[in-house]
DNA sequence: GCATGAAACAACCATACGGTTGTATCACGG
DNA sequence: CCGTGATACAACCGTATGGTTGTTTCATGC
């Protein structure tokens, strides 16, 4: 078995939900099954059990066994991965502006 | 008029496609048109043009006339508010941790 | 000023998504 | 060991999404 790369889609995917951000939010203190997950947000408890799936598969969260209760539990690493990507973004970014100032150097110095 | 607030549906929903992943990445250059980004893709240029669209309604890009093209550029500050969110993310979590050193630290503290 | 390159818009289609209800599995507690 | 609380799974429904083709608008370059 090796460690599954990156899902990008699925990450970003999960992501853009609100209710989804906000269970990733809570999940943080990794105190709430999904039964009281599910309190929080006017929809069935299946329909909140789907977006714990969701995030699941998007490696956002984890579930641990407590009691009867499953907790949900936010992957740090998970959001760092996704993190990462817009960062190398920015990255590219900063990369671009300092080979403009570059060509404006240069053109400075061969004009004078 | 006042400014937009950042709908993280549209935005983490946009990045939730590799196709405008790679168009926001070559639009950080700002050297392509709409129809030189089609070209490396596979799928028609309206299909592109849609994604366009979406990424531009998300305020991940923006469009300028340049010629008969419209050129696409990368947002560098819609990249850093869909940043910011996963930062506040790795804040709570840094938050709970320092919380539960301290209740550990207390615990010591009272036992000795 | 008009032919044409480039972008926009509209209609349509298949599939994915977010929700529902209902049924089945699982594991603890009495 | 069996009742039950908690979770999982399946089928279904309406709407959104990602793609297509075809038509229209726009603006430049000759």
């Amino acid at each position: 078995m090796q460690i599954a790369l990156p899902d990008f889609d699925r990450m970003f995917g999960a992501l853009a939900d609100q209710t989804r951000r906000d269970i990733v939010r809570r999940a943080i203190d990794a105190e709430e099954g999904i039964a009281e997950l599910a309190g929080h947000y006017p929809m069935s408890f299946a329909a909140v059990q789907k977006h714990v799936a969701i995030l699941e598969r998007a490696g956002l969260v984890t579930k641990q066994r407590i009691g009867r209760r499953k907790v949900v539990r936010t992957n740090l690493d998970g959001l760092r991965v996704a993190r990462r990507l817009l960062d190398r973004y920015e990255e590219l970014w900063r990369g671009r502006v300092d080979r403009m100032t570059e060509l404006v150097a240069e053109g400075k110095g061969t004009d004078q």
